[in-house]
DNA sequence: TAATCATATTCGAATATCTTTATATCATAC
DNA sequence: GTATGATATAAAGATATTCGAATATGATTA
């Protein structure tokens, strides 16, 4: 009766990518649309490098992708069907 | 525009400890009924210290409770309706 | 009470994460 | 090309997490 532990690794990554409050923050920002990094940076009042940092880990899961705007860079939610319900979810038991 | 950081320290705070496979293992297996450390040992094939360990994490957080039945410990879900709804946002998801 | 089964706690080592500071890169304008 | 604005990366120090080993506590029965 051995359960798929792999399943859990995964499901448990992610869980722990969206388990800090700055990149949560960051999320709720792009929810409502895509943003550049200094935008990001205004609204969630965390440093530049540490903005840069959040998004990157953000980026290399696979929750968010960007784009070159002239000299800005661009995020957005990648898979925001996903993201938008776990938000939901999150909000319906008053979490955020 | 300050957006209420609190809010988001709270759910990443859940998330948190969400996100261990381990932990996710042992709630998945609540999910199901309650069960006693000793059968949770086996289904999730952890020693006994770790999952006392997780365990008291889960209760500390609110998400299981236990009661004692005779010299065993049985642990169950808390707040059951939240925790089925993530878990099946994570179902619906494929992460699990 | 002593023995035993069941669970919890403590501690230390290894590892991972987070933040800050400094520096580097990249795109554009001049 | 160089300068500048925007973003990324690297290194370092601080803090947190995880696990296993040893030990302790708790409940029950003999």
């Amino acid at each position: 009766m051995v359960k798929i532990k792999g399943k859990y690794v995964k499901a448990a990554a992610l869980l722990k990518v969206l388990s800090h409050p700055t990149r949560l923050m960051i999320i709720s920002e792009l929810a409502s649309g895509r943003k550049c990094v200094n935008d990001i940076k205004e609204l969630v009042k965390v440093n530049q490098p540490n903005i840069s940092q959040h998004l990157s880990i953000l980026k290399l899961n696979g929750i968010v992708d960007s784009r070159q705007n002239g000299k800005m860079k661009c995020y957005f939610l990648k898979n925001e069907v996903m993201i938008q319900e776990i938000f939901s979810n999150l909000k319906k038991n008053k979490l955020i």
